[in-house]
DNA sequence: GATCAAACAATTGTCGTACAGATATCATAC
DNA sequence: GTATGATATCTGTACGACAATTGTTTGATC
């Protein structure tokens, strides 16, 4: 009675209950069957459910949490929330990452700086094409407040980071403004080391450029303005740490 | 008595022991005082070091996990091991976040292939500039793979992928290659939809095209053979995404 | 009746212990 | 010498209990 076609005997790999349970409440939010922002049951009532013990459900719930899926807080109004995913979680976690890979050295801030500027670079020539005007506010602000501050302001390398990711977010690329933002924060240690007031106000002309450009939708000036830009500070930025 | 210079009190956030214990192993990671693919000490053994108990040392252990720095193994040889840290690992998790983000409409296939453009462009001119044999050898023996392959062969994008991340690689950028992984990991789903015959003979004669360049050293060549490969490859799968 | 403080309740966080499952090593039998 | 089985040791899972946290409710007080 053997079938020439049948299936050969594939036994499926045995899975541990922690990992079902993660596996399923992972594709529960997923498939959407749990809402952004809706809370979980509780970890009684789910370990009731899956017929496992809290402990287990907590390991699962403790990985989905890791992952950036949900979160949990204590007290009577508190639970597991399903959270609302963006880029900017990616964001947030790439850079993290980036940031133990630098610690260990399995990566310079050289390699980094190049794709930066691949990014950037295009970045700015989008921004020109695609800007809309809460972009353009923002970005005006920003350079604003560069102008008026001053060289010990330790406020200075958030200025120049905020000015990077709203081009990023103007370009009207969520992931392109995810990587910069992650690859520039990444970057920071190293550039704002002793900025002198010359390099200070260097960098807030160029910005001032870069704004114009992107404000009368000149995308290949902004762009040649951006990559000049970058090729300042990123030398400048290398040539620190080359120095130590 | 009171020092006008003096520090104001600032009460340090009280943190939950989970987190303590989880901050401190983190911390001997990246410092170095573990090797990487040292054994860890034993659960029981560090909840006795921490004055914690085991479940509280296992929750940690767990968040390390998910971070992709340790990994665990049951059994007699078995404990938390240090894991080898590469951009092979970010590469990994980047693309996992991207393709939840993905699925929960937070980003689009357009986005994604406009990313993945500016990366491998640039990567194949680098790719020409800093060759070594190793690459070159594996870039001829996926082309050969791919020449002799029939239309049914189930192990196409797999090929596609080898070839567009090993000359990442050959770029010489570890965080590129990296990126370039993820990225085209991503695309994929989209991509090997019904690959037609004349669309599988196209790609490979471009894929023929780019080595010759890369060969060669022509960067320039390189690199704009990479672009219309990508303009043709990518528009060619965006008209089917359009098309469902 | 309004206001503030204290008790309450629900949920997560931590603990202790026990046992089950996995797996490399070692001893034993053939 | 090889294969089989026992063993030791580690992680995985379980159960039960208590502590910590925090929104809510209730009660006392003015």
């Amino acid at each position: 009675m053997t079938d020439p076609v049948a299936q050969k005997f594939r036994p499926q790999q045995v899975t541990r209950p922690r990992d079902q349970v993660e596996q399923q409440i992972r594709e529960a939010i997923l498939t959407g069957q749990f809402a952004q922002g809706e809370k979980l049951p509780a970890e009684t009532e789910l370990a009731q459910q899956f017929g496992v013990s809290r402990p287990t459900v907590r390991e699962a719930l403790g990985a989905l949490v890791s992952a950036g899926l949900i979160r949990k807080s204590p007290g009577v109004a508190g639970g597991s929330f399903v959270n609302v995913v963006t880029p900017d979680s990616l964001s947030q976690m790439l850079k993290e990452s980036m940031d133990t890979i630098l610690r260990l050295g399995a990566l310079d801030v050289g390699e980094l700086t190049s794709v930066r500027r691949m990014l950037e670079v295009p970045a700015a020539e989008w921004a020109a094409k695609n800007r809309q005007d809460s972009h353009l506010d923002t970005l005006q602000a920003i350079v604003q407040k560069q102008r008026d501050t001053t060289i010990n302001d330790p406020a200075i390398p958030s200025y120049d980071l905020a000015f990077h990711t709203t081009i990023g977010h103007a370009s009207g690329n969520r992931l392109l403004a995810a990587f910069i933002a992650a690859v520039h924060d990444s970057t920071h240690p190293a550039q704002y080391l002793e900025v002198t007031e010359e390099v200070g106000r260097r960098t807030v002309k160029q910005h001032m450029a870069i704004l114009r450009a992107i404000e009368s939708g000149e995308a290949e000036t902004a762009r040649d303005a951006m990559a000049s830009h970058l090729d300042y500070v990123l030398q400048y930025s290398l040539g620190i740490v080359r120095s130590e």
